[in-house]
DNA sequence: TTCTTATTCAACCAGTTAGTTGATCAACTA
DNA sequence: TAGTTGATCAACTAACTGGTTGAATAAGAA
């Protein structure tokens, strides 16, 4: 698990690290836009943000379209998907880690805070 | 919502679009380390490690305590739920999108491709 | 005290990102 | 045809990131 999409996880969690970004993505979450659209709101020059929504096609947050000389832009919910999929991941074991919080609690390692090579 | 938590919403992404950190959360998820220890599988210096640690502390991602000379790292998996939150946000949204996918595909503006301004 | 271990700080370099402006392309409109 | 709109390309700058090495700090161990 992990390291085959490495890539494409790097790229959606870069995306999702700018507040113009996400509020596109916010944006596009309640109707595809156009980039003059999604530039209307932001005090940024349009190629600015069309780069931003380069950024988050080659993610694959986002594809486009062709509408006349338009190229609305949609959002792609299976990439999202992928993020709370990999952050799932570690939900899920640190579940496992509160159900063994009191035997670890209770061994000797604990408390000489040597917590540090128990496993591996 | 939004805008209050920006910052740490900016931050967190932005640590995890690192596959060394990820990695390093992996790491941490199954318990915690020194900085040592998460230095020893990757091939670059110990102060890069550091550095990497000290990204996720910035974003909240891991705590760290003191234990002697060592600094354990720990990870907050609650900054991991913000991000899921936030994630969560538009996954509920489209629900609501497939929810009126049919009526919206029965309407003149969906077949004209106009669905660029059919809200606010 | 001196030595060793764990970690960080400081300065630096190479590559990348976010923004700019001006020119260009693509497609509709008169 | 010429003009307009929507979007991208190209070149550039300023700021940041990820890495390096070498020195410094902190805390045990001899």
């Amino acid at each position: 698990m992990e390291s085959s999409n490495d890539g494409l996880l790097d790229a959606a969690f870069m995306a999702l690290a700018d507040p113009i970004r996400r509020s596109i993505i916010a944006r596009l979450s309640h109707g595809s836009a156009t980039v003059n659209d999604l530039a209307e709101p932001f005090a940024i020059s349009k190629q600015a943000v069309s780069k931003h929504i380069q950024v988050l096609e080659q993610a694959q947050l986002v594809t486009r379209s062709r509408d006349a000389q338009r190229r609305p832009v949609h959002l792609n919910p299976e990439r999202l998907e992928a993020l709370t999929a990999w952050i799932g991941q570690y939900r899920l074991v640190r579940e496992d880690q509160f159900r063994n919080l009191d035997a670890v609690l209770r061994s000797s390692a604990a408390s000489r805070g040597r917590q540090t090579k128990d496993q591996s």
